[in-house]
DNA sequence: CAATAATGTTAGGCTAAACAAACTTTTAAG
DNA sequence: CTTAAAAGTTTGTTTAGCCTAACATTATTG
């Protein structure tokens, strides 16, 4: 049922809901410079996330999340920053190390890890709501 | 200089070393059992390994890391088992999922987490030697 | 020691993901 | 309004990693 998504559609995917919530309308150029890949490259992504039913897009126009791409999305995210959370706070890792490896990490952590990480966090850093 | 492992070289690698303390010599389809691919892509990923000196093979013969693959590879495992042991004894996640999140998430932790990662493991668990 | 089983390799093909170059469409300026 | 720049797409390659089927080599065993 659900083709479960590669790393990289997540990368895009996260990319875009976080420029829609700077910009509102996502462009196809910023997509790309977020994630230093080329135009063409979005624009397959784009079109696979498209088959998906996670974005929509007009003819040479902009992107938007469905609803469901959303959901998606903000679950993705929320993987992201609960490890630069745990990275920076709890490790002392460095901002833009934490960042870099959270966005590698954040596709390989599992429904379970991610329970019991979340639960740590909340039980060490109280400071977070 | 150094072309960097990727995540896939890095687990046959890291199989490989594996099946080398449990049985001295490494056959390919022990590798091929052990990561769940077919042998031709043992042979594939071994002829990589041996174009970067990290392994030796006869031809049709058994597969032994060269020191060089021995450094890379325990590295490596390191990487796996500190994350392991995170996931199982700080989380508590539980031994399977554990396992295999740390195999995903061992390619993507850079050296500077991976050394606080460590420092935390000692400070939390100082029982593990 | 021959025949068969197990092991390893080659050949050929597929998919995902990236790129550059060239093209189309939209936007913006004059 | 027309034209130049910017944005987006198409086309055609490339690379990595995997697969199956067929072939070659080594090991086993009757």
């Amino acid at each position: 049922m659900h083709p479960e998504l590669s790393a990289s559609i997540e990368d895009y995917l996260e990319a875009i809901l976080v420029l829609s919530e700077a910009h509102g309308a996502v462009r196809v150029t910023d997509i790309a410079k977020k994630l230093d890949v080329a135009k063409p490259s979005v624009t397959a992504a784009v079109n696979t996330l498209k088959e998906m039913g996670l974005v929509t897009q007009e003819r040479y126009g902009k992107v938007y999340l469905t609803p469901s791409g959303r959901e998606h999305a903000v679950r993705i995210k929320r993987r992201h920053n609960a490890l630069r959370a745990f990275l920076t706070e709890v490790l002392g890792v460095s901002e833009d190390v934490a960042d870099k490896d959270a966005c590698l990490m954040e596709h390989a952590i599992s429904p379970e890890t991610m329970e019991k990480l979340l639960l740590f966090l909340e039980k060490t850093l109280p400071s977070n709501k």
